[in-house]
Parts: structure tokens; sequence; C-alpha cells
DNA sequence: CCCTCCCT
């Protein structure tokens, strides 16, 4: 119960203080909705599933380049990053046109993530545009999880919390996707070894064995990184960097394997150094590293076989799969609160439905988990029994 | 751009009005509320469960032992209790440790919740701690919702409304769960009835037919507390200490039933008469009263199987949320002795029910609890399958 | 008097 921090400094972004902070301000920007802002239902609820949430669009992957981050926040911190009424978060999404989404927190995490993209349309020459809004508020966001005053309770945690005094050990994490998580390492580990060198932090991935939140999929990696608060800038810089590269190559893959094409056009390590970095640019310190760029030394080798096995998931866990008729599945699955998000959000299970196929009025549910499968199955056959004799 | 916090001063009660205004700029848009913080499904949900939060985490049940009030506060009272800038209840916060959250005023309210916990370590026997922040707190809250001007004119009420001018007749009231209003009551309503007459006050669990506020769920009870200021401190006290008991009690259970450790080492009646109690000690009258000990004559029987059957199943607090058709609600929350009063009386979760939604055809049932929602969720779920059939 | 902030 001892609050160390002493004081809260909102010098963040500068302009914040000018412009949208609430704090320091009287505040304009919450008479907004007026009106009952009622249900903060999902997804609007009758409404049939999903689809794009105005997420960047993925629609022209030739001519887009998407860029995603997902940062953990603790959840004590989280308020500090959206600000009252979101106007801090706003105020980011606005400075630099990226997209981010603050999940919900997941029962039984600590953290929740923090996600954040853009989609920008690519070079003519196919190279990566050169300022990219995802990173631009990856650091701003990221200066709000280290500056915002952590809530109540958060500080008897062990070693994680996000910040660490003044100045001190500060802890960032991200949620990268296996695939991705080869750039960070290299060949032998090499990149991860000599970005921890010049960066003077502690990065690493986290072993499967820690206990991961939950809001961490199989299919991903925590990439951690303790350090100096400025270091630990410079290091998310730098990776940030290079999974934006290996984000953007990725891409490419849907026209033709990264090797089987072996252009060395990428951007040049400099290309994302900022002129466009406006108030903050100072607060990092980007160098020429050779993380950067694929033509450093050992850039070459260590992006080989990153996506090797596509379908790499689901090592140890519990897989179900669930026959369900077709003109059922809309019950299941297309309800914005429905059983679905029940048990992902939930239970925390993940929730799969095969394409319609062709002959065949039945489609599969595919449910996996490290342990909630069992469970969730027979929630959802006892659904699916249930509405069995309904008129569909 | 921190406002200028230079002196707390540690006599808040009754100088926080000359020099802890923060901040010296006008505030000039108090009209949100309007928009905010209506369906706040993941906040005050629960009887104060941890979710995340960053409330007093729940983390150690075995270890630790949680004390959570909640006091209803006419909504121009909350003004007081805040201060400018939070700095009032800022200061009540640093001074007890405790944990506080003043909710937003439910619409068609008048009163808003404020709740208050603590989580503390018990003592290596298992005793509760002698001292609690939140019963501390309690009362500086309830000091300020006294001592605090009412904000414009609200004072047009009947009877209630927290003050009736200086040493007149006040009304205090408490929210408490159903699981705890047996210690108030006492088998044959013995308790209370003794508890008004040292206290000479009107104490009484208000009837479910009153017009009970929205923010009183259906698994909670109010206790009022009616009668002369001091005497309704005095009263408070009295009652702030036999619900800590057993909600520490409750605890306990996660270790054993309760009866089969027939341990009499609870804390004595005057264990947590404060030599904590600073600068506010003198304004409560602690007296070593039968109420707040299970040592008095007829403390014994009343405690008897608060939560039976309990299973330690989750420390943390789990939140279940189910869609249930408009058109079942009534069946499954409307019944006297119906699923949810089971749920509630027999398990002890907290249930509540959304407001229906224009557009939508479905309300949300929230289920929410430290240990029980998952039983709860699939019971419910189980019992809305059951009914899928029905015509409505 | 509006906080420990909940936004797309």
């Amino acid at each position: 119960m001892e609050r160390s921090r002493s004081k809260r400094n909102y010098h963040y972004v500068q302009d914040y203080d000018q412009d949208s902070i609430p704090r320091s301000k009287p505040r304009f920007n919450n008479n907004y909705g007026g009106g009952g802002g009622n249900n903060r239902y999902r997804g609007g609820v009758g409404g049939g599933g999903g689809g794009g949430n105005g997420r960047p669009s993925k629609s022209h992957p030739e001519t887009m380049a998407t860029t995603t981050y997902r940062v953990l926040c603790h959840d004590a911190k989280a308020g500090g990053v959206i600000g009252k009424s979101g106007s801090i978060i706003k105020s980011i999404r606005q400075h630099t046109g990226a997209w981010i989404n603050v999940h919900e927190l997941l029962p039984g995490d600590a953290e929740r993530i923090i996600e954040i993209s853009d989609n920008r349309r690519r070079d003519p020459d196919g190279r990566m545009p050169s300022f990219s809004p995802a990173q631009e508020a990856l650091f701003s966001v990221h200066d709000r999880i280290l500056e915002s005053e952590p809530q109540f309770g958060a500080e008897d945690e062990e070693d994680y919390g996000g910040v660490r005094g003044g100045g001190g050990r500060v802890v960032t994490r991200l949620v990268v996707s296996k695939l991705h998580v080869g750039c960070l390492l290299g060949k032998g580990g090499k990149i991860i070894e000599q970005m921890r060198i010049e960066t003077k932090t502690h990065i690493r991935i986290l072993p499967r064995e820690t206990n991961l939140p939950r809001c961490v999929s199989l299919s991903e990696e925590i990439v951690q990184i303790v350090g100096e608060a400025a270091a630990v800038r410079n290091a998310l810089a730098i990776v940030s960097s290079r999974l934006r590269e290996s984000q953007h190559r990725d891409r490419s893959h849907l026209q033709g394997r990264v090797h089987s094409s072996p252009d060395r056009s990428f951007s040049p390590a400099d290309d994302y150094i900022p002129q466009q970095r406006r108030q903050t640019s100072d607060r990092f310190h980007y160098r020429n590293n050779s993380f950067s760029s694929r033509q450093s030394n050992y850039a070459e080798e260590e992006e080989a076989p990153v996506g090797e096995n596509v379908q790499p998931f689901y090592t140890e866990e519990l897989v179900f799969r669930i026959l369900c008729p077709v003109e059922k599945i809309v019950k299941v699955v297309g309800e914005a609160e429905g059983i679905v998000d029940l048990l992902q959000n939930e239970i925390g299970v993940d929730v799969r439905v095969s394409e319609p196929v062709a002959g065949s009025d039945e489609q599969i549910i595919t449910i996996s988990s490290e342990e909630q499968a069992e469970r969730a199955q027979s929630l959802l056959q006892g659904f699916i029994l249930s509405i069995q004799d309904d008129e569909s």
C-alpha cells in the first residue's frame, strides 16, 4: 500500500498539456455523447458478427502495408493512457493517425493489450512508407504507460509493473506474433544479443513456461524489454522498427515467398528516422544501428525460416471440434455478446468457425484452449442442442 | 504540470477549504456524467471484487482479508466528499490507505455509492488485522457527507438527504450484501434490536418494497441508520465493525468450515479501537459493546452457515455476462424464489440485470463473484437453456 | 468541488 511515486508529471507529449490533457485544465471534452451513451456493447447488439471494426483495412495488400504493435499495459495504467472520457488516447489517435484499441482486461490477467496499427500506402516501388503512424503512436502510448500514475494496489507486484521510480528500471512488454519474433532473435540469437549490448537493456522473448497473461495467445510471444527508461525507449524504437520491417515483408508473402524474390530494395536503416517525429522526437534516440536494416552484416540469415510452419498452433492444448448445422451458425457466432463472445472473452478459449463447404450442411466450430476447452465444449454443445429445435 | 499540492493537510476534515484547493482554475463544464458512466458493466459491478481495476487485490485470500463498505451518498454531496480535483478524497485515501471509489450517479438515482475497501494481511494466526483502513476511511467519508454543503439547492428532499442541520437528525445508509446482513440482524433480530437500544438510533434493513436506488442490486440490502449525528456515528462504528468481522469470517471459508474450526480467537471488542485513529479519533465514541465481538452472548448463533457448501475455486473476482432474451428476463429474475434468488442467497454471487435497450431484444445478466461466478454462470446458463423452448 | 481516467 505504499505509493512511492512522488508526483505525477504530465509533461508527456508536450502539446497535450496545451490542448488536450484533461487534468491540468478544465475538461472540455466530457460533454460529448450528450444523452445516454448507453450500450457499451462490444459491437452493437444484433450486429451480424463483426467484420471490420474500422481498423486499418487489409484490403489491398499489394499496395498497402500494415504495421501493428501490441503492447501490454498493466490494467492500473490503462486509465492513464485512455484519459478521462478517452481524451488522451483520442489525442494520440489524432496526432498520429494510428488506429488504437485498448483491449478489455481479461479476467485473471493483470495486463491489457493495447493494439496499435496503421495501414499505409506503399511506395510505388514497394518500399515501406517512411513514416509509421502506428510506431509513432506506440511511442506515445509507451510514454503514457511509463509516466502515468499507477492506480492503487498495483504496487505490490513482483518485478513487473511498467515503471519503477523516476528514471529507474522500467519494463515494457510487446506481444508479437511468432511469425515475427524471428526477426528479433536472429540466427543463433545474434540480433537480440546485439540489441541487448547496443541498447543496454535486457531484451528477451519470454519462455512459455512463464506465466503469460491469458491475453497472449499461443501463436504469440512476449518480447520484454527491461532497463532504464531512456534505454528502453531506445530499444523500443529499434525493436518496433524491426517488427515493422518484418511485417512489411510479411505482406509480400502474398505475392511470393521472400526468398524467391531476393530483392535488396528494402528501406535503409535511416528510413524510419523521423523528421516526422514532432515534439517528441528528442525522447527517443535513434541511431544508425545495425538492427534496422537488412543491409547489416547479419540481417540476411535471421529471417530465414520465420513463417515456416504457418500452422504451428496448438501445441499442447486441447482442441475440440463441433459440427454445427449451417443454419445455426449465425445464432452461435453471430451475436455480439453471444456465446462465442462469452467463451472467448470470459473463459478465454479460442473459437473458430470453418468456412461453409459446398455439399455439406454443417460447419466446424473449433474450440481450443489449454485448460478450458473442455468446459467450453460442453457449454457450447449444450447451447447448440438447446437451439436444435428452433425454427432456424 | 503538477498541480500545486505543496502542502498536504492532515486536517483535511477541518481545513481543506483553506489551503488544499489544488487548482485555481474553475472547471467549467461539469455537465458530463450525462454521457458518462452509464452502464459501467465492468466497473462497480460486483461487491467490490478485484477484476483488475486497481482495487485491493484479492490475490491471496487465505492470507489477505478484505474489508469493503459501501455507503450511499446523495449526489449533491458527492462533491463535498471528492473535493476540488479530488483533493479531499485523495487526502482520505492517503491518510487511511484505503481504496475508495465514488461511483457515478446512475440515471434515475439520487444517491451514489461510495465504495471503500482495503485488503490487509491477516495475522499469522488468521486473526483479523486490528486496524482497517477501510473502516477508518468510512468514518472520514461519512463525516464529509454529514459536514459538506450540498450543492445547488438539492435540499427540498423529504426526509432523507444525509444531514439535517447541525447536530440534528441524520440519515446514513449502507449498502450491504445479503450475505452479511445476518450478522446485523442476529437470530430473531436480537442484535439489531440491541444495537438500536444501545446507540439510540433507528437502525433497520430497508424492505424491498421501498423504492431502493437502482445502484443497489438484488443481492444487497440497505442498512439505514437514523438519529442524532453523534449517535449515528457511534452506530456506524458498531455496524461497520460487525460487517468487517463478518467479511473477515467469510474469507475463512476458503480454508474450511467456520464451525468446524471453533476458534475463539477473533479479535475482542476493543481490537479495532484505534490508537490508530488520529486526529479524528475523538469523533467516534467507541464502546466496549456487545456487538463488536463474537464473544458476546448472542454473537454465536447469528453467524451460522453463511456459505455452507462453498468450494474454494477462484480467488479473483469473476464476472460473467449472459445475454438473455427480454421476454425471458422475468422468468429468470422475477420469481420470488427463483434462480436469481438462489444464486444470490445460496451461492452468494452478485446478479444484475441491465436495463432493456431500445433496439435490442436482449438484456444482459451480469454475475459477479470472487469465487463462485463460474458455478453460477453454468447454473444460469443451464437455466436459460432450459427455458429456451418455452413459449415466451 | 468529480477521482483511481475506459476511448474506438
